[in-house]
DNA sequence: AATTGGCAGTCGTGATGTTTGAGTGCAAGT
DNA sequence: ACTTGCACTCAAACATCACGACTGCCAATT
């Protein structure tokens, strides 16, 4: 059992250890800090953290630094967020205001939190579960090639090209059009795919060759919605502290890029009573990211949608600040996008 | 002036280099080439080529490296491209073949691009020009809220939020969709904004507020069209060779991010005979990039859209692969987009 | 029982000096 | 025009050493 005052050295070798990046000794911490007992007894203290894991000397007689664990528990303890000054609510209010759309809202959003926080920032587009079909068109590209636009009440579009087999003729293809949206216009998107067998029966049956490859088309559109898409900002932070990721930030870059993990990631990660869900250090080591952590708050709009905004950063790095700017800009596009 | 050995010379020093990552000296040129003459009169010509400025030396007494100007004087001299492997030729084909949409062909087109030439690959959303409205849509998002997504025949999408001051009614809204389209449908992008002027005249005069509003939204659409969009991938590959950024690849990362700058820089490139466009090194002084370059080609659809597919890496890179994939992946996606 | 001061011991860091070898430039020889 | 021989330079690699920041432990103190 570690002591409360125990708690506290961690605390303060965290912090310490994140503003110079250099182990940090007994002998310091007596120095900065007011802990009125002498540097002894704090080695007695750090001795019982190192026991529990906490902390680790990266070799014989040097100063500690945190573990991955130590981290852990830094975080866990971490009670009070402190508010954003005003000077960063100022900055989210004019950075946020007046976006054009949806793409703008959230790439202006990840810029804004990649500044606060110094590090990469990413924001997961909402999930379109509750969104209805608004319009279908059908636009075409060549003799046999032909663009498929869906576009949802809640703002969203989605396009796809089709290789269609035959001829299209135009006239048949305004009369696709009209049936289609007939047929789906205002339904979920959930209830779309069974609408969709059913358009099939408003042709003559020279067509359904065509009408099928549409339709199915439009069913892959449907589920596509599903998955998410990420804008991401700030990448250069990664490169002014390499030495934070072992020496390479290859591997981080990479996973960046792939998008495919860290949707995994932001998938598994379980938001606590903050509504912050936090991943540390080696506990993203099966997504390629062992050295670093990952800070993510849920937001939503109004029609229930919901979707991921957060920040990745080395594991050295200022959890309060990055947290607390997590929050606030999650709350704030929680706003921004439940008044639409 | 300098001799035909001379030139000789200068391209085994970049090649060396390149290679290696050493400065080169005489004798490891005689050693790895065979030229039939001594280090000694090897050393003549590298004086030669230092004279001219073509090489330098980090310091006395050590091997050579090549200058910008001795870059930028082999890729002139660089007559034919050894065409791609075979390997290579079968990867583009695979790689994109059967893509969706747009999108997807430009995602995997940059994708392949930075697998063959392990660099930053860059690839621009071509113009629009010669495109023709296909349809206009208005979304309701709220009672005052809109969406405008404009589809044109080319099969690019568009589209923006637009707060309206006054309240939006269901009923007039079918109107003006359908007057908006029976003005703008089929209409070159370059026309639109001339009838748009036309379309408040079909409206009553008590809808003039909303209608200037729609209508301004959607010149701002076909205007922003011309504002050109870049894809990219490949970032992870700056981070393996940071030594050759000068130490740190931070602004380097903030161009590509920022993008603005990248597509200033390629306007301003001019294509040579070979239909490449390539910027070495200090030429870059300007945007930020003093120690990449970039290699272009350009693209064009059936449209005659025109844009442009390219790498950057570090000037200390390998231009007659780098600029042979370049060259035939440009080709590959003009052939694509030319058959839709 | 908690805390403290003292002290020996460890080990990274940085300063200093030395050697080694790659590479040059020049001048005289072929 | 080219080559050989030679003196010279300089970065990189290596070894040595003194320094100082720590720790860990123990006996003394409160």
């Amino acid at each position: 059992m570690v002591s409360e005052r125990s708690l506290d050295v961690l605390r303060v070798i965290v912090q310490d250890y994140v503003a110079s990046r250099e182990p940090v000794g007994s002998k310091s911490i007596v120095e900065r800090h007011a802990f009125g007992v002498s540097a002894a007894t704090i080695r007695h203290d750090m001795a019982l953290l190192e026991e529990e894991e906490l902390i680790a000397a990266p070799h014989t007689s040097s100063g500690r630094i945190p573990t991955d664990k130590g981290y852990r528990v830094f975080v866990n303890q971490l009670a009070d967020l402190r508010p954003l000054s005003p000077v960063q609510r100022q900055a989210i209010q004019t950075f946020l205001g007046n976006a054009t759309d949806l793409d703008e809202v959230l790439l202006r959003t990840v810029r804004l939190l990649s500044q606060l926080t110094h590090q990469v920032a990413l924001v997961q587009y909402p999930t379109l579960g509750q969104s209805r079909i608004r319009h279908v068109e059908l636009v075409p590209l060549s003799a046999t090639r032909l663009l498929i636009v869906l576009i949802t009440d809640t703002g969203r579009v989605e396009q796809r090209h089709v290789d269609i087999k035959s001829q299209i003729d135009a006239e048949f293809l305004s009369e696709v059009r009209t049936k289609l949206n007939a047929r789906l216009g205002g339904l979920l998107l959930a209830h779309a795919a069974e609408s969709l067998d059913l358009v099939t029966d408003d042709f003559h049956a020279d067509h359904a060759s065509i009408i099928t490859q549409i339709a199915d088309s439009l069913r892959e559109q449907v589920a596509a919605n599903r998955v998410d898409k990420l804008v991401m900002a700030g990448a250069a932070n990664l490169a002014t502290t390499p030495e934070d990721f072992g020496g390479s930030i290859v591997p981080v870059l990479e996973a960046i890029e792939e998008q495919v993990m860290l949707l995994r990631l932001f998938a598994e990660m379980e938001p606590d009573q903050r509504g912050l869900a936090t991943s540390i250090g080696s506990e993203n080591a099966a997504f390629g990211l062992g050295e670093t952590s990952v800070l993510t708050s849920g937001y939503s709009s109004s029609r229930g949608e919901f979707a991921r905004v957060g920040v990745l950063g080395p594991t050295r790095m200022d959890y309060p600040n990055n947290m607390a700017a997590v929050r606030a800009v999650a709350r704030y596009l929680s706003r921004l996008l439940g008044e639409e």
